[in-house]
DNA sequence: AACATAAAAATAACAAATCAATTATTTTAA
DNA sequence: TTAAAATAATTGATTTGTTATTTTTATGTT
């Protein structure tokens, strides 16, 4: 569906509009779609990506701040992110060792045990969105994302 | 720069990952740049969405629901949303003549002149953001994108 | 007309995002 | 060594997003 279509909009738009409103609406439509497969788990999108981010510590420790500059949302607030997980028994956090500022925060079995099971569902999520797109149109729309990102 | 580097990931991705942590992660970057040239004008860039789905009744009035589904966010509160332009005077807002469970909400001067302030720096930002670009890559950014949404 | 149902908007309750200020610790440099 | 600056994280205040429920009005059926 076009973007006009979608917003239900009779403007002629410039294609750097265009583009704009592309991404945004895009990244409202696969947002909620993948808020659906969370939700059962009880997780938020930025929830997971924590989690994501503390499995592929592969058992070391993160910090708030790595985890921070690690996130798809820089701006989200990780202190009360990783308290959320820590009610859920998903994460550790204790207090760094060698730099008492910093925390250290751990994935647990419980929370490994989660990311396991949802694996399967986030590779068909994906898979799922990109089904119309051939593997060249994929790296294609890679490469031009990239692109819009160097300033 | 790729996705990998910007969230500082050493994981090997699948081309579908990537899109999807692509498209999320740009949103998120240019969803930010929006918000800078917003904040002077102390408008959230939903409230700027909705004053330009006013200005483009062309003196029509739109009922909430009209507003809703041109909204590039469908869930967000519509009426709290109309209750923010109200009190800066952006908007007015009245009981529908001929059903009475609608709301009128029209587009004052005083909105029309911020849009106007806004439309070069809007226009600017979007051309800034897409300037790497060729015509034909912008093309097919959008032909990807709005593919991506046909499920 | 009386009733049920649907539609439009408002409201309430809670979660999450945002922003600013604060605390604690470490580093730097006078 | 001590004051100043920088870093890391937390906290508080406010706004916004999200969902569910409620209120008001309109429409349809018998």
């Amino acid at each position: 569906m076009k973007i006009e279509e979608a917003l239900k909009s009779n403007a002629t738009m410039e294609p750097s509009q265009r583009v704009v409103l592309n991404i945004i609406y895009t990244q409202n439509d696969i947002h909620e779609r993948f808020a659906e497969i969370l939700k059962p788990f009880d997780l938020s999108s930025e929830q997971y990506n924590v989690l994501r981010i503390l499995r592929g510590q592969k058992g070391n420790p993160a910090n708030m701040c790595v985890i921070q500059e690690r996130m798809l949302a820089k701006t989200s607030n990780t202190t009360r992110l990783v308290d959320k997980l820590l009610l859920k028994e998903l994460v550790t956090r204790t207090v760094c060792k060698s730099n008492r500022r910093k925390i250290d925060v751990l994935i647990t079995e419980k929370g490994l045990s989660v990311l396991t099971e949802l694996d399967p569902k986030v590779i068909d999520y994906e898979k799922k969105i990109v089904q119309n797109l051939s593997n060249l149109e994929l790296e294609q729309l890679n490469f031009l994302l990239e692109k819009i990102r160097n300033q």
